[in-house]
DNA sequence: AACGTACTTGACGTTTACGTAAACGTCAAG
DNA sequence: CTTGACGTTTACGTAAACGTCAAGTACGTT
């Protein structure tokens, strides 16, 4: 067990530079343990990382992200504590299903955007023959 | 019909400042009529600003979105163009449905991370008990 | 010993998406 | 006729999220 990787791992893993993985480390969003001077990166840190990159992908800031990772590895504290969180929580899940609903919004529209080019195409078939 | 909005409707319909509006036509997203100087818009434009942020909250960048726009406009170039558009709109699909599979990963955590905090404060009660 | 490869820390540059201030035009109400 | 609300352009500022060097360290190989 205790599978450890190298920044390069992950940059190729996850085909972000380094550059990044360090940025997210200034930003308090990753926290290798180091041997030497190099960054040692858990198999936690990974999850990390890929939930990092997953909000990315979402539109989150980075500064939400850092929030949302707090969340993930809070259960710790007391609970007055547990209980925001789970109030911060809620409303994550909130913007999330009205970000959902957006998608569905859109490929709705693509479809029908995609119809319409379709007819189109159809038409002028019907004139050339 | 023919219903006509100005920069400030529209800035307090979609709680955008009026700078944001300016800024998404210097970069042709927008392209109101003019009366004498005074912007106005358009029922289609009001659209148009509706479709961007929309796309500003699933991520996209302006850029992007200015490619989405255009083919909301579009059917109306050559067979070849049309066909170009259509396998754009299916990556967008694409990357729509990878974001939706995303969100719902990240509900699941919510959840699964919510049950945890109910589970401590549950034990927790039973010590205090 | 030299070379390649992977890693390190700065530090300045760049892009995106606006914010913000200045200075001015226009029109209706008091 | 001034005040206020709304609009205009121009232009510099800024925060976020990295990119892009530069210069050095630390290895294993040849």
């Amino acid at each position: 067990m205790s599978e450890t990787f190298s920044i390069g791992d992950l940059s190729r893993e996850f085909e972000v530079t380094t550059r990044t993985i360090r940025h997210y480390e200034d930003l308090g969003l990753l926290a290798p343990t180091r041997s030497g001077q190099n960054r040692i990166y858990s198999a936690r840190d990974r999850v990390h990382l890929k939930l990092i990159l997953r909000g990315r992908r979402l539109g989150f800031s980075l500064k939400e992200i850092g929030e949302l990772l707090e969340l993930y590895d809070a259960p710790n504290g007391e609970a007055s504590q547990l209980k925001r969180f789970i109030g911060k929580m809620r409303q994550r899940r909130g913007t999330l299903l009205e970000q959902r609903r957006d998608i569905d919004r859109v490929l709705e529209e693509l479809d029908a955007l995609e119809k319409r080019c379709a007819e189109i195409l159809e038409s002028r078939d019907e004139n050339a023959a």
